[in-house]
RNA sequence: GUGAGCGUGGUUCAGUUGGUUAGAACACCGGGUUGUGACCUCGGAGAUCGUGGGUUCAAGUCCCAUCGCUCACCCCA
């Protein structure tokens, strides 16, 4: 045998079982979509490097090392949705259509990260942006989105908040917290006395607890926000408690783009090892302008559909998938045969979800097989009941078999049989 | 980039101090019902034990190397 060849590490596929799972997702996020009055957008997974480099920072760790990039064209596999979304935004004037776009988009991202437990190379965002507003009631609703999405598909997650300031107080934040730092420089992990001076703020999301011992005290940007974006967080609380939207506030939470100012959230849960957050996003006001656009405020978060896909995977009451077939068609014989699969196509014109099987197998064996299909129906056409003008119609769940009239009129004998499917698969879901 | 753990049929694993033809469960195919699934029962097929080298009379087992996977750090969805 040859050597088998592989899929590369951190990129995985997304087998038949897995489906059930991924399509429940996507049909009760896209349904809230639909219900907030989102659209959706398509974008290529292929930019220009510097759209990146741009939007999300020249000195993340994304831009910095984790993207997949053609060096010699100056193009990158998108890391995340956000950078292309607003490129396709500005390039297409899509503000002069509606004052407010509400988008949403679907695919997936790819980031040269070593692979982990929820963390791979490739994986699949559900991204949402409202474009064009700056009213904090835009922030809340688009949280009370996201929780509703996470109550629908029946998962716990814990919301928290943050505010990061502006262009106005972030400065002086994070002067009085490198003041703090510098008072301790010495209790500091390798790691937080580095970034105490390349990027502080992370200081605060460090996991080590002697770390997160020392940061308690430290001052608060929340403390440190002026005029403008302290009303602005607090009416975001306000309407986050009038949408009844559960969070708590976390002064340590930073996150890991740049673009972000003001509001920023995460959902977060403790089932998934050490990738707590299965959702994040903020507000980026400036960013439009920052990629040649107008200067519009927008807000957006994503949700990782893997992240999502595991905890579902970990419910007692798992997504049960579609069956197969709702009609399996066994036949007996080079005539049932030719009948039987003549029967299959005209159902599956009108409508019909019909498997049949060629191979000439025992009836034992097509039963086995309509049984893994999770077909409801089996119709068995033999030899003597051919003979008849009959074949038997079994009902798999109630093991209940009677007879069935082949009339010569094909259409006829499709109509019979739906009618027959459909009757029987309401009566069971009620 | 750093660290730890693990590589045995399709999948999950067992394999004792190295010792005959490497086992099981699930899955698959077939029989028990010459025309009836899911349950039961009997049988069958399926493994270069990740790869290369070494030690030994003898290696899945010990040693070295290499590749791969997983988890964690980091960072993030």
């Amino acid at each position: 045998m040859l050597l088998k060849i592989k899929a590369i590490n951190g990129f995985k596929d997304i087998l038949p079982e897995d489906i059930a799972i991924w399509r429940t997702i996507e049909t009760v996020c896209r349904d809230i979509f639909a219900r907030h009055a989102f659209r959706e957008i398509r974008l290529p997974i292929l930019e220009k490097t510097e759209l990146f480099a741009r939007s999300i920072g020249e000195a993340t760790d994304i831009v910095e090392k984790e993207m997949y990039t053609f060096t010699d064209k100056k193009i990158t596999m998108r890391p995340e949705a956000t950078a292309s979304l607003l490129r396709s935004f500005i390039e297409h004037g899509l503000h002069v259509s509606r004052p407010i776009q509400k988008l949403f988009t679907v695919g997936p991202m790819f980031r040269h990260e070593r692979p982990q437990k929820g963390r791979l190379r490739q994986f699949h965002q559900i991204d949402a942006e409202v474009i064009g507003g700056s009213e904090p009631q835009i922030d809340a609703e688009l949280m009370a989105m996201g929780q509703m999405m996470l109550n629908e598909l029946g998962l716990d997650a814990s919301l928290e908040i943050n505010s990061l300031g502006c262009r106005e107080c972030r400065p002086s934040f994070r002067s009085a917290l490198v003041a703090f730092l510098d008072k301790s420089q010495d209790k500091l992990c390798d790691n937080c006395k580095r970034r105490s001076t390349t990027n502080p703020l992370r200081v605060l999301d460090c996991k080590k607890q002697s770390c997160r011992d020392l940061v308690a005290d430290a001052p608060s940007i929340l403390d440190h926000l002026c005029d403008e974006c302290d009303t602005h967080f607090k009416q975001v609380q306000h309407y986050l408690d009038l949408f009844s939207v559960r969070y708590t506030l976390n002064h340590f939470m930073v996150r890991g783009l740049d673009y972000y100012c003001r509001t920023t959230f995460e959902f977060l849960t403790g089932d998934l090892g050490a990738q707590a957050a299965i959702g994040a996003g903020g507000r980026y006001d400036g960013l439009i302008e920052q990629l040649g656009g107008p200067p519009l405020p927008a807000v957006g978060f994503a949700m990782g559909i893997e992240r999502l896909s595991l905890l579902l995977q970990n419910k007692a009451d798992g997504v049960t998938p579609e069956p197969e077939s709702d009609i399996f068609i066994a036949v007996l014989g080079e005539r049932a045969e030719q009948t039987g699969s003549k029967l299959a196509n005209a159902l599956r014109a009108k409508g019909g979800r019909c498997g049949i099987d060629y191979s000439g197998r025992s009836l034992k064996a097509q039963m086995k097989i309509a049984n893994r299909n999770r077909a409801r129906l089996v119709l068995i056409i033999g030899e003597q009941e051919l003979d008849k003008g009959e074949a038997i119609l079994r009902d798999m769940q109630t093991q209940e078999q009677s007879s069935f009239t082949l009339k010569s009129n094909i259409a006829e004998n499709c109509t019979e049989l739906l009618k027959i499917s459909a009757n029987v698969l309401t009566t069971t879901e009620l």
